[in-house]
DNA sequence: ACTTGCATGTAAGTCGTTACATGATTGT
DNA sequence: ACAATCATGTAACGACTTACATGCAAGT
């Protein structure tokens, strides 16, 4: 999946791992975000797979290997993307201990939830915080879309677990 | 995770790897699964770390390797419960496919959501029928909980998904 | 002088899946 | 007879993370 997310990020002009990375910190975070030690081989394999290429150039004293995507490449992000996609296992380590709550005193399970209730409220402040940011930028459309998505769903979340909390109390 | 999943599973009374597995289908399939080729490893090393009990039994002619939580286990499991949990990534295909939707054109954005949808809609309609399933059985109530969780969670991204397709047509 | 940020990369290790391999029992 | 299910396990592979390693530039 990564390896599409690379291909996509070179979809509008040429850039470096590291700017792929500092770019999805302020953009895919909530939703993905990968690390340099995967960043730089997986672009390596592309460039193999010659799905990119690489040029090298010194600025301000820094080396900078700048990849662009070659035709080819666009046709396997293009292919990528119309292909149907399945569902995703939400995979939440949250909702697996609820699970396994039984197991909790009911004290524990009420202190449990309001402690991530909480961690979801300061999650949501700072994707808003985000959202501010990116707004003052000329973002694409779509992107800020995903944004938007990413705050509705951690307010279901919020909600869900709020709702949760209350039937615990009784 | 995996192994506290394991150790989850062992809480109430010894289970073989197959049962567990045939568990996780019925039960945590929508929003976590795990293969064979990793739970019986994963028994080993629990075993290795002294927090599983192996016995050996032969039953119909079949051989049954049955895994019990030692006390050290149950600490550990407990332990885990009990720990704050941080937010978890997305990480939905289908979401950062529409973080790229600008390269697609109009007609195919419609076409891959409202394929997604249907998609959707056949998840949330095999909760639903795993749900009648389980109400039969005398299941755990937070076990449930967690399915309605699920099936709630597939219908916000459902709505989701909906309300896209209809700014899409416009 | 020192820390932070820019910029690259490798190595070790974790976690997990799929495919392979075996063999018995049960249902059709 | 044959297929499906029960039951175990290993090997190869893939994806990703963390820690390690290097070095320059810019700000304090």
């Amino acid at each position: 999946m990564q390896d599409k997310i690379l291909l996509g990020f070179l979809m509008d002009g040429s850039k470096t791992g590291y700017e792929i990375k500092k770019t999805m910190e302020q953009s895919t975070e909530f939703f993905f975000t990968t690390s340099l030690g995967s960043i730089y081989p997986a672009f390596k394999k592309l460039e193999r797979e010659g799905l990119v290429e690489m040029a090298e150039s010194i600025e301000a004293g820094r080396l900078k290997k700048k990849y662009s995507i070659t035709p080819e490449g666009k046709k396997v992000f293009l292919n990528w993307i119309s292909l149907k996609t399945g569902i995703a296992k939400i995979r939440d380590e949250a909702i697996l201990k609820v699970f396994f709550f039984n197991y909790l005193s009911p004290d524990e399970r009420k202190n449990r939830i309001e402690e991530y209730i909480k961690e979801l409220e300061g999650h949501i402040g700072e994707l808003l915080a985000l959202k501010s940011r990116l707004e003052k930028k000329n973002i694409d459309a779509f992107q800020m879309t995903t944004l938007d998505m990413g705050i509705e769903y951690f307010m279901f979340m919020n909600n869900w677990y709020s709702g949760f909390l209350d039937t615990l109390k009784k």
